[in-house]
DNA sequence: CCTTATAGTTCGGTATCCAAACTATTTGGA
DNA sequence: TCCAAATAGTTTGGATACCGAACTATAAGG
């Protein structure tokens, strides 16, 4: 535990990391991002498919998971269920909720678009060293585990 | 004219590690970003101004280092040069060209904006140990290389 | 019941982006 | 020397994504 400094614990070696990692990656995820052939996928679609992947979600959470806001959401929704990508479900609890849950449609272009950025961005790894590729792997473990638990709190804090 | 990123040599390995990569920091990233109180500034206007942090650099140039269209840098450009944060240039050597360069106003601005991001993702990161901190620092200085490394080649092929 | 809280949606407006067409300048032959 | 092709940016027209505020429908509780 040792969390005295967590509370404050915003120290000059977290903020450089921090500046560092703000300056690095979004660069790199336009680079993978950038796709241009895939008309029908974009970041943000898949972005929002993505979080459906597993089970269906209420409308509210899938917003909150996808940090934006539930308007936006909801626009993004119509867009997907309008390509067959995703469709709504009825709440038998709770009639003011609207679950959305991913189609087999959406799955395969889920999986198709994802496939063409891992490729990409793939490629820009395979630069990297093995043993630097293993440090990077065991980095994004941790901080998925972060963002995961992040999540969790904030979910349940609702 | 697009292969930017070579695809050779993408073995199961990288496919794996660019997918945890594509699933983990964009969301991470986006937590960060949501700033709401900085109304003046934005995630893409700060890329466009992190670029511009060294040194003026020509528009086209600009827009290849921030993975978007000229037109959309235009835009950019002309949206901050209102607000006062760049300015442009005009490049003695070559008529056709102009230069974007940060102004002091700018510099403030952009610092102010990624100190609040910073001391958010440290936030984040504080929550790893002191070890897994140091790896993903690591990590990211191996990543930041690489990328650099992708932009001066695809700059030089011009 | 009737008030308050909650879940989503609709509305109005803004930011961001792209492809195609356009202007101005430079370069490279013939 | 002169003009066609290449290059650097901008303008135009249109699409997508986003947010705050107002709205609808349902649920919960006193």
């Amino acid at each position: 535990m040792t969390a005295t400094l967590s509370e404050r614990g915003t120290r000059t070696e977290d903020l450089e990391l921090a500046g560092l990692l703000l300056a690095t990656l979004p660069r790199l995820l336009k680079m993978g991002m950038a796709v241009g052939e895939h008309n029908a996928m974009s970041a943000n679609r898949a972005g929002v498919m993505w979080q459906l992947r597993e089970r269906p979600m209420r409308s509210g959470d899938l917003a909150q998971r996808c940090v934006m806001t539930a308007p936006a959401l909801t626009e993004q929704v119509d867009s997907l269920a309008r390509d067959g990508f995703v469709r709504r479900l009825e709440d038998p609890n709770d009639r003011r909720v609207v679950l959305v849950e991913l189609t087999a449609q959406g799955r395969r272009e889920l999986d198709k678009y994802r496939e063409v950025l891992k490729r990409r961005v793939a490629g820009v790894l395979a630069r990297l060293g093995a043993e630097k590729r293993a440090r990077l792997r065991s980095a994004l473990a941790d901080l998925q585990e972060t963002i995961e638990a992040i999540a969790e709190e904030t979910a349940n804090v609702r």
